[in-house]
DNA sequence: TAGTTTCCCTATATACTTTGTCAACATACT
DNA sequence: AGTATGTTGACAAAGTATATAGGGAAACTA
């Protein structure tokens, strides 16, 4: 039932996009020391949510990464499941990843674990970026801290 | 997010021991031949659940497993935390394995996740194997197959 | 007591995830 | 053009999860 480290660090890797949002490009060297995350390991996950189209990236001097979209525009689910692949616990729940279920009866541990993805999706599904980061506009700047995570 | 293989065999591995508890033991062969779980695998899950305290052995013909309490004393909860250590997505916000935050600073990230674990163990641990199989007193003979997973 | 069945234990193999390394390629500034 | 900075991709090492193998201990049968 746990975030892999890839979930994990995409999401912290967002909030500082989040917060820098239609601010300034935001470089992999400067993310990995917020988070120690390991840089190239980052660069990987970077490249992935790149790929997915939540962010986009530039090349060259003052280069780095944004958010192709407004961070309320960004849930927390669409994220996870970029690296997890679904938000349910087993694979035979899944909505938007279904597998079918190893046994071939009727399985009524299925109902429980599909309450499971229901009561997850509900919140991650419902929470954006914008809703834990705020908007830059709206930052405190004299308690920064605040929003690093 | 995602359930571990060792989790997820041993809720169904659970499952049949619900279903005859205190009828009679059950065998790994039985077990593994039921849900096509790797049958020296599933020793060691089994063997797992014993340490836990969760069943009880057998040794010897006609020997087995049996459940240590009854059903309706032994949550979903319960068992996965024996496999997935907690119910948490990321470790800062485990209640029963919490592990500080690799952020020193204040992390809203949390909050999130707290929520998630909170709804997550509000379904897990309020359900136990009782409500998934029945008792074996209740079972609807005439249409087994609904009571196997 | 010998034999069979079943659980118990340790070591090893395989696959996947995470982390680290290296060498190219692209962009922007001078 | 040259250079600094940053991205891309392939690949290797370490760590964890999953699966397999072989032998040992306990309990029943006869």
């Amino acid at each position: 039932m746990k975030l892999s480290a890839k979930g994990d660090y995409a999401l912290r890797a967002l909030m500082d996009l989040s917060m820098n949002y239609n601010q300034r490009l935001v470089q992999t060297k400067e993310i990995s020391q917020n988070h120690s995350i390991p840089e190239k390991f980052l660069e990987q996950i970077l490249r992935e949510l790149k790929n997915a189209g939540i962010i986009t990236a530039k090349s060259g001097q003052n280069g780095g990464y944004t958010l192709s979209r407004s961070p309320d525009k960004i849930t927390f689910g669409e994220v996870i499941r970029v690296f997890e692949g679904s938000l349910s616990p087993i694979g035979c729940v899944s909505v938007k990843q279904y597998q079918p279920c190893t046994e071939e009866t009727f399985c009524r541990f299925q109902i429980i674990m599909r309450r499971v993805r229901e009561a997850v999706s509900d919140i991650l599904d419902n929470t954006t970026l914008a809703d834990v980061t705020g908007t830059p506009a709206k930052m405190d700047e004299s308690n920064p801290d605040v929003y690093f995570i």
